[in-house]
Order: C-alpha cells, then structure tokens, then sequence
DNA sequence: CCCAGCACGC
DNA sequence: GACGTACGTGCTGGGT
C-alpha cells in the first residue's frame, strides 16, 4: 500500500456502540472490484499489535481516506491507539450535501447509483433480536466477502460523488467544513461529559411528590381517577365531562387537542388546567431528562456520550442523539435545575460561547438592508431598534411590550411568518398583525425583497443555497397546493439564514479544534447547541481559551455586521450560560 | 412496531 | 373557507 494516496476503509466491529466495541476486522480497497481484509483477533493488546502494521498509512497526513459515516470508523481505531489522520472523504456526507432531504444509508446508495445491491448485513448476523450474533461469530471468509464488498462499493461512491460534489459547487463546503468537522465531532463525542447524578437523584424526588400532589389534584376535580398523560382520556375529561370549551378543536385524528396553547386559553375557567399544565411540564422533566439521563452514563467513562448526527438536518444544522444534548430545558426555572448536574472535572470549568443574533444577523447582511444593518451596527438592543421603527417612537420610549411584539416579529420573519401566524402568535387581531407586519417591511424594505427573492430565485432553480453554497431543494415551491407551496417558500426564506449559521458554526469548529490541538491540548470543546459551543478546560486557562473561542467565532464569516459572541464560565452548564 | 400527540431545544 | 413559523429528538399512549 505504498505509494498510495487514496484509499477506503472500514471496520466491522462487534456493536454499533464505537466506545464500547471490539474490533473485528478492518478491510481496505483502493481498486475498482477489488479490496483486502485484515482480520483482528479478540484480545485487544494483540489486535492492536497488529494494526500497528497499518499505522504510518492510517495516520499518515498525506493519504485520503474515504469511507461511510467515518467518524464511527475513527472512533473505533481511537479506542485501539490509532489516531487517523489526513484528507477524508466520507460517502455518506458527500451524498447528504448532494441530496439533503433524501437518505443516506450505503445499501441505498449502492442500489440507486451503481445499480448493485450488496450483501445485507442481517444475511450475516442475523435478523435484529435476541437471537443475532455479532461479527466476530461468523466464519473468517464470509466478514471478508462482506467487508470488502462494503469497501469496494464505498470507494465507487466515492469515485461518483465526488465529481458530482465538483459539479454542483459543494466541493468547497465539502472539503473545507464537513469532511474535517467528522474528526472534531468524533473526538467531542468520544470526550463527552460528566453528569452529576446526585443532582439528579434529588431532583427526582422533588419531582415525583408534585407529581403525586397534582395527580389527587387532578383526580379530585375531574371526579374519578383516568391516565392524565393520555390525551385522549384528558380531552374526555376537560371537553366532555367539565364541557370547558363546547367549541373545542380537534386534531386530525378528531381527538380533542390539549396541547398548551389550547390549555393556556382555557386556564381560567378551571382550576384543572392549571394543574394539568404543571403536571405535564414536571412528567417531561421526570422522564426524559431526570430518569433518563443517567441511564446513558457510559460505565466505563462514567460520563454521557451524545451522538452528533451530521447528516440529517436538512438545512446543514447537526443533530443529537442518545442522548440529544440539544434540548436540554434552559427557559422556566424547574427545567434549569437539569442544567446544574452537567459538570466539568474536578480543577476545571465550563466556558459557553454562543452567538448573539446569528440568524438575524445574516438576514440584514443576506437581504443587504440599509436599516437593518444600521441597526446591527450601531450596537443597540436590535428588538427596541426594529420595535422604534415599526411603533415610530424614539427608542428610548419603546415599552417591554413593544419590545417583546418587535422580538417575536424578527423571529417570525426568519421562519417565513404571515399575518395570520404572527397574529395567533401574539394574539392579536389578523388586522393589527397585517399592520405590523406592513410596517416590518416598511422599516426594513430591503427583508421583504430578500425574501421575495428567495422564493423567485427557488421557482427558478429548484433550490435555495447558504453563503457557503450549500444546497436545500424545495420541489414543493411550484405545488397547486398552497398549504404545500407556502412550506416551500417559508423553507426558501428559512434554510439560506439557518443552513448558513449551521455552516459559520462549523466553520469555527473547525478552526478551534485545530488551534486547540496545537495551543491548549488540555481543553475540550464537549457540546455543540446550534448556535453555542461548550468548552471544558483547566481553570487557570479559562481566560486564554475565552479570547481564542471568541477569535475564532467571530472570524469564521465575513458579514457586514459583526458577528457578536457572549461567553460565561461556570462550574455547571448553566452557570456558564 | 408504528403512529399520534405532546413538549423540550434553537 | 381554510389557512397557522424553520429545524430537530424523545416520551407516553394506544392501536396493530
């Protein structure tokens, strides 16, 4: 394999688990058709012995390294002292920059673009269940068929979408963000973070008294006891028995709905709703985040390791599973309390940097608008500068709540609101709403033709794409329907300013972690949350950290407004925030 | 096992 | 008259 400086892999391993798996084999192809397969025995110290054969090509800076969703690659080759480095090219990326609404699986790949279906992996190990073996059970020359088969079609892919990638100008973002974002995500995903799981333990039990309180509660009201967590014996309760509402709304499926917004309306006209409404809010809290959290402590890190998905989200955001990091409560206080049980290590602390504004920001400098980047410019509060312009009063004189109309108008535009949206929203009347949003556009003429043309510009091509060329196409925009056309055009107007944060925010990875590498190895960055980034690092070298992160930030895109950071230290996640 | 309803984040 | 703000993940209930 000398010589060489383009190759694909892949390990097959004994659990889709990469912290917690034994490598079984590692197979290699470099050659249309062909491929090799270098079999790994089970006692660690021994396999890794062996791949230490393949370390000067693995590591080797010069080669590329092509293979499917590699960051599982990398971090099983991490638990066995194998640091991959160089180029990579990862199939499954390649195609979700090509084809973001589709999937991205390599059986799927293989079958639609070289019209070849490979051997199934259940074909080897069985169907899922109790009864499925692991690789390492199944005989030497079937994993190597398999593997290299896997390898061989891999690198076809490659040899494909790569061309396809140079065609449709993804190249860039390709090779310049997400091929090296695949290593910084493997390595935040392999640091993960600590949980203190005393905070929760009491927490737990906090919870489950109101819990046990509002059910007798609740109970006592509706006059019998029912399961308040199903909606459909709640809405029986609320609508048929205590007739709250003889106009209520139905789902699709001709239930009652008692969602919130349904439930704040009717918190008036009787206590139960109230209670119901606590009840839901302390069961999420008990059962997704309280109960479930430390469940996914990994035993032999004693800490939680998310996975990142990079190839999901159809506007470039990442994803978070298992578990997801990114919808941990931060806005009513009781969910706060979730925040305090992620922890640094003993001797350092968390630093949180997130971007003040992004989205917003890339509205005025996307749309160009004079008034809008004034606005950024100038440094002020920008919900009091749009609401002074859209109240026409000083700044000086907009109340808390012509703020507060402004704040959800300027949240509204970037997801494509209309008057009717905007209306339910603040509840208002449609009339009022209409002359808000006529007076939005009148402050900010240059939004409302950015907006006009994305939704000409995605007629037109078919797609809308990020300041770094990122592509969303959106087939809808030409629909008869025009529930199924206006979710086009409000995605013509939304994935250009999300996709394009998705990718600022990339982009700073990128550069920090490779900045970290050389200059402050000690610290992590652990957590990504959209538009924040959570670092974990030695408390005498906070302060250094803080001016990098902030460097790096702030300089991954060129905008005409500045693009701002706010940063907090702490010795829990929500302190730092 | 899958879908619906709901709720958490940005 | 109907229409209802983008992107996600996960839990529970309820039907199969």
């Amino acid at each position: 394999m000398s010589g060489l400086s383009d190759f694909c892999f892949d390990t097959e391993t004994n659990s889709l688990d990469p912290l917690n798996t034994q490598l079984v084999s590692i197979a290699f192809s470099w050659e249309k058709g062909s491929g090799t397969m270098l079999w790994l025995p089970p006692e660690k110290d021994r396999a890794i012995k062996l791949l230490a054969h393949l370390r000067p090509v693995l590591e080797n800076e010069k080669i590329r390294k092509t293979g499917q969703n590699l960051k599982f690659d990398i971090q099983v080759l991490a638990g066995y002292g194998i640091s991959v480095r160089g180029p990579l090219f990862d199939t499954m990326l390649a195609h979700y920059l090509l084809e973001p609404d589709m999937r991205h699986n390599m059986d799927l790949l293989s079958s639609q673009y070289l019209g070849y279906e490979p051997v199934h992996i259940e074909e080897l190990i069985g169907e899922r269940g109790p009864r499925q073996k692991t690789m390492r059970e199944v005989e030497k020359e079937r994993v190597r068929e398999y593997a290299v088969e896997d390898t061989d079609v891999t690198w076809q892919l490659m040899k494909l979408f790569e061309p396809m990638l140079i065609k449709h100008d993804l190249h860039t973002l390709a090779a310049g963000i997400e091929m090296p974002l695949i290593r910084v995500l493997a390595a935040m995903e392999r640091d993960g973070v600590l949980l203190d799981e005393s905070v929760l333990k009491k927490y737990a039990v906090t919870l489950r008294e109101g819990i046990i309180r509002l059910e007798q509660e609740i109970y006592t009201f509706a006059g019998h006891e029912f399961n308040i967590s199903s909606p459909k014996q709640l809405g029986d309760i609320l609508f048929v028995r205590l007739r709250l509402d003889d106009n209520a709304r139905l789902t699709k499926t001709k239930q009652y709905r008692t969602d919130e917004e349904v439930l704040q309306r009717l918190s008036g006209r009787h206590p139960i709703v109230e209670k119901v409404l606590e009840y839901r809010g302390l069961k999420k809290l008990l059962s997704t985040y309280v109960e479930a959290l430390p469940q996914l402590v990994n035993p032999v890190t004693g800490r939680i390791h998310t996975t990142y998905n990079q190839a999901v989200a159809s506007t470039g955001r990442l994803s978070s599973t298992n578990p997801n990091l990114q919808n941990i409560p931060v806005r009513d206080s009781e969910g706060r309390e979730i925040r305090k049980a992620f922890i640094p290590e003993q001797g350092k602390i968390f630093l949180s940097a997130d971007y003040s504004q992004i989205e917003l920001r890339l509205m005025a400098h996307l749309s160009g608008d004079s008034a809008m980047i004034s606005d950024f410019l100038s440094g002020q509060d920008i919900h009091a500068a749009t609401a002074s312009k859209i109240f026409g009063v000083p700044v000086a004189d907009v109340t808390r709540e012509m703020r507060a109309r402004a704040k959800t108008a300027n949240f509204g535009i970037i997801y494509g609101i209309s008057a009717f949206g905007l209306s339910e929203r603040l509840t208002i009347g449609r009339k009022e709403a209409k002359e808000l949003i006529d007076g939005y556009f009148s402050s900010y003429p240059g939004v409302k033709a950015y907006m006009d043309e994305s939704i000409r510009r995605a007629r037109e091509l078919g797609y809308v794409t990020t300041m770094f060329g990122r592509r969303r196409y959106l087939p809808d925009i030409h629909s008869r329907n025009q529930v199924v056309r206006g979710n086009a055009e409000r995605n013509a107007i939304n994935a250009p300013l999300q996709g394009s944060a998705a990718d600022i925010i990339k982009i700073a990875m990128v550069s920090i972690a490779s900045r970290l590498e050389r200059e402050m190895p000690g610290a992590k960055m652990i957590l990504q949350v959209h538009d924040e980034l959570i670092f974990e690092v030695d408390e005498g070298r906070v302060k250094k950290l803080e001016a990098l992160v902030r460097e790096e930030m702030k300089g991954a895109a060129e905008l005409s407004v500045p693009l701002e950071v706010d940063t907090g230290t702490g010795y829990n996640w929500l302190e730092a925030h």
